[in-house]
DNA sequence: ACCTGCTTGGACAACGTTGTCATTTTTTGG
DNA sequence: CCAAAAAATGACAACGTTGTCCAAGCAGGT
C-alpha cells in the first residue's frame, strides 16, 4: 500500500502560514463577504501555493449537502437514449459544480428497494432524477416526497402535478401522422415499445388524434407493440410487412426502432421509400447511419437532461420556484425514408 | 426550503436504543470480528427499523476513502464506445460497493490542469480510470503517481509497463485483412481514426504485419485517416470509392466508421458485397443495425472496463498485485457485407 | 475624549464516523 | 473454584470543515 505520502493541506496549514485564523481561509476559500481584499488575496496565493483542495467529506459532512444528484436509469436496450440522456445531465451537474452518480438498475421490483433506501438515506445525493420506467412508479415518487428527497421526472408523463421535463411526444408523432397522410399513405402501420411506458401511450394517442383529424382510424391489427430493441422491432415490422395487404408505411416510435424496419424491408427487397415508407423518432444517430436516412421527428434529449438537472438543482439550492414541468417541442425532419404512397 | 423534517438516525440513536457504545454498533454495521451473536443481532434489528443508513461523508472523513473512483472520458463523436465503457464499469463498481463518477472533458488541454487537480486531491475519488486520449498522456501519468493515486488505463497502449486493460487490435485487424485476403481482395482501402490515438496505431501495425505475411504492402494512397465520427467516415470512404482503380473492399476501424463507407457505397450505387466490401471493427449496434450487417471483429469493451474496475479496486483496497496489463483477445465475425473480390 | 455602527477577524463547538487503547466480561485450564 | 487468557465492549479523541457568536479595529459624528 503506502499511499500517497505527501499529506494533503488542510485549511488549518493554510492559516498558519498566512497567520489568519481557519474560519478566514474557509471564508476566503467560499468567497464570503466579509474579507479584507489583501487578506483574501494572500490566502488564495498560498492556498495555491500548498496546492490546497477543500475536502468534500468534511464539508459534506458539516453542511449536509453531498453536491451530487442521481440519476436512475434502467438498463435497457435502448442504450442511445439512456446515454443521451446520462451525458446531458452530467455536462450541465459540472456546470452547477455537481457531481452526478448514475445509478443503473437492471430489474424493476428486485432494486426498487435497494434504490429507495440509497435515495432516501440522503447521504448519497441531494437529489434525483427519475427516468423511465422510475418515473411511473406512484409508490417511489411517494417514498421519495415522504423523506424529503428532491426529485425531478425525465421525462415527465403527461399530465401529472409533478416537476419534470417533457417531450411533446403526442404532437411529434402527430405530425408523422399528418407528413405520411399529406404523401397519400391510407395503410400505416406502427411499431412501439412497451405499453406500460407512458411515451409509448402518448404517441399513441398523438397518432389517434391526428389520424382522426383526417376522419381515419387506427388499426389494432397494424399496431405491433413489443419492446424497444432492434430486435424486436424488426420481429414487429417483419410481421407487419408480411400482412395483405401491407402497409404502405411504417411508423416507428425510436430510430433504432426505424432502422429495423428497415433492415426487414430491406431483407424482404422492399424498396424504401418506393415501395413502403419507413419514419422514426427521435432523431437519433441510428436514424442517420442507416440507408435510405430516416424521415424523423426531433426530440432534444440531451438538452432536457440538462434542463431537468437545472429544475432540480434550483430546488436543491432552494429558488423557491414551485414544482414546474417543462415542455420541450419536436421538430419534423423529412430526409430520404418517406415518399408518396404506391398506387 | 425546509427539506427533510425526519432527522437521520445515526449510530448514536442506534447505540442509545440497543443500549450498547456507539462503537458496537459501528462494529456490527461493519462486520467486524468481536461482537457477540446476540447483541449483533440485536443492533441489526434496531438499526433496521430505525432505517438507518451510514452517513457516508462521516465514514469517508475518517477513513480517508471516498469509495468512488473517477472514470475520465472524452466528449466523442465516437459516443457509443464512451457508454459501453461507462456502462461496463458502472455495473462491476456498483458490485463491488463503489460509486462512479463520470468526468466528461470537452478539450483536451483547457481541461487537462482543473481535471488533475480534481483527480489529485484524492478528496473526491480513489483512484481513476483514464481512457482515450487521456491514457496516452505520460505527464497527466507522472503527475498521478507522484500523488499517489492509483490509475488504471482503458485501453492501455500496447508496450506500456502500465496497469492497464488492452484489447488486441492489431491481431483483431489481421485478421480481418485476412479474411480479405482469402476471399480475394487485393486493393484493400482503409478508413482510419486520428493516428495520435494509440488504438489507431496498433491496428495499422497489425494490417501490416497481415499484409506483409502475404508479400503486399499498404498502399498509403489508399490509407484515409481522419477520425472516428461518422460524417468523416463518410467523406473518407468517399474519396476512397471515388479512386481508379477503386479499391475492392474497405477495413473500417470501427463499426461507426463501417457504416459510413456502407452508405458511402449505397450512396454510389455499389452493391455490397457484391462489388465491393466493407468491414468494420468492434461488433457494436451501429454494425447490425445497418444493411448489409457488418463483417466485424468483437471488442468485448463493456466486459474490458468491467476488468478495469477490478484492476483499479484490488489495487486501491491493497490486494497487493503488481501492476498489472490484462489482454483481451478479439473474434472474427462474418456477417453479409464481406464477400468475394469482384473479377 | 466618547459613543455608535460597521467591518474584519477569531475561538470554539459541532457534524457522524472510525481508530486506539483501556476496561469489563466471559471462557478456559488446572 | 481460581487465576489467567481471551473475547467483548466502551470512552474518547480525532478527521477537516462550517456555523455561531463574540471581540477587536476603525471611522465618523458629537
Amino acid at each position: 500500500m503506502t499511499t500517497g505520502r505527501a499529506q494533503h493541506p488542510t485549511i488549518k496549514d493554510i492559516a498558519r502560514q498566512s497567520g489568519v485564523s481557519i474560519k478566514t481561509v474557509s471564508r476566503v476559500m467560499n468567497n464570503e463577504a466579509g474579507v479584507r481584499a489583501a487578506t483574501a488575496e494572500r490566502v488564495r496565493l498560498i492556498a495555491e501555493r500548498l496546492g490546497y483542495a477543500v475536502n468534500l467529506a468534511a464539508r459534506q459532512l458539516k453542511t449536509r449537502r453531498t453536491g451530487s444528484i442521481g440519476i436512475m436509469v434502467y438498463a435497457s436496450t435502448h442504450w442511445q437514449w439512456t446515454a443521451d440522456l446520462v451525458a446531458g445531465a452530467l455536462v450541465r451537474a459540472r456546470e452547477r459544480n455537481y457531481g452526478l452518480a448514475p445509478f443503473i438498475l437492471q430489474q424493476y421490483e428486485a432494486t426498487e428497494r435497494e434504490a429507495v433506501l440509497w435515495l432516501a438515506s440522503r447521504h448519497a445525493v441531494d437529489g434525483v432524477i427519475l427516468t423511465t420506467p422510475w418515473n411511473e412508479s406512484p409508490r417511489l415518487r411517494n417514498e421519495l416526497r415522504e423523506r424529503g428527497m428532491p426529485y425531478v421526472l425525465l421525462p415527465a408523463p403527461a399530465g401529472l402535478a409533478e416537476p419534470g421535463v417533457r417531450s411533446d411526444d403526442a404532437g411529434g408523432a402527430a405530425m408523422l401522422v399528418r407528413h405520411l397522410l399529406e404523401l397519400g399513405h391510407r395503410r400505416i402501420g406502427f411499431v412501439g415499445g412497451q405499453k406500460e411506458i407512458s411515451l409509448t401511450r402518448e404517441r399513441l394517442a398523438g397518432i389517434d388524434s391526428a389520424l382522426g383529424e383526417a376522419g381515419l382510424r387506427r388499426d389494432p391489427a397494424m399496431t405491433a407493440l413489443g419492446d424497444y430493441s432492434f430486435e424486436r422491432g424488426y420481429a414487429e415490422a417483419e410481421r407487419l410487412l408480411a400482412l395483405d395487404p401491407r402497409p404502405t408505411a411504417l411508423l416507428c416510435f425510436s430510430d433504432l426502432l426505424g432502422a429495423a424496419a428497415l433492415k426487414a424491408a430491406h431483407d424482404r427487397n422492399l424498396r424504401v421509400p418506393l415501395e413502403i415508407s419507413i419514419v422514426g423518432m427521435g432523431d437519433q444517430l441510428a436514424g442517420q447511419i442507416v440507408w435510405p436516412a430516416l424521415t424523423t421527428v426531433a426530440i432534444p434529449t440531451e438538452e432536457m437532461a440538462g434542463r431537468a438537472v437545472d429544475l432540480l438543482l434550483d430546488e436543491i439550492e432552494g429558488a423557491a420556484t414551485p414544482p414546474r414541468t417543462v415542455l420541450f417541442e419536436t421538430t419534423l425532419i423529412v430526409r430520404q425514408s418517406s415518399g408518396p404512397a404506391p398506387s
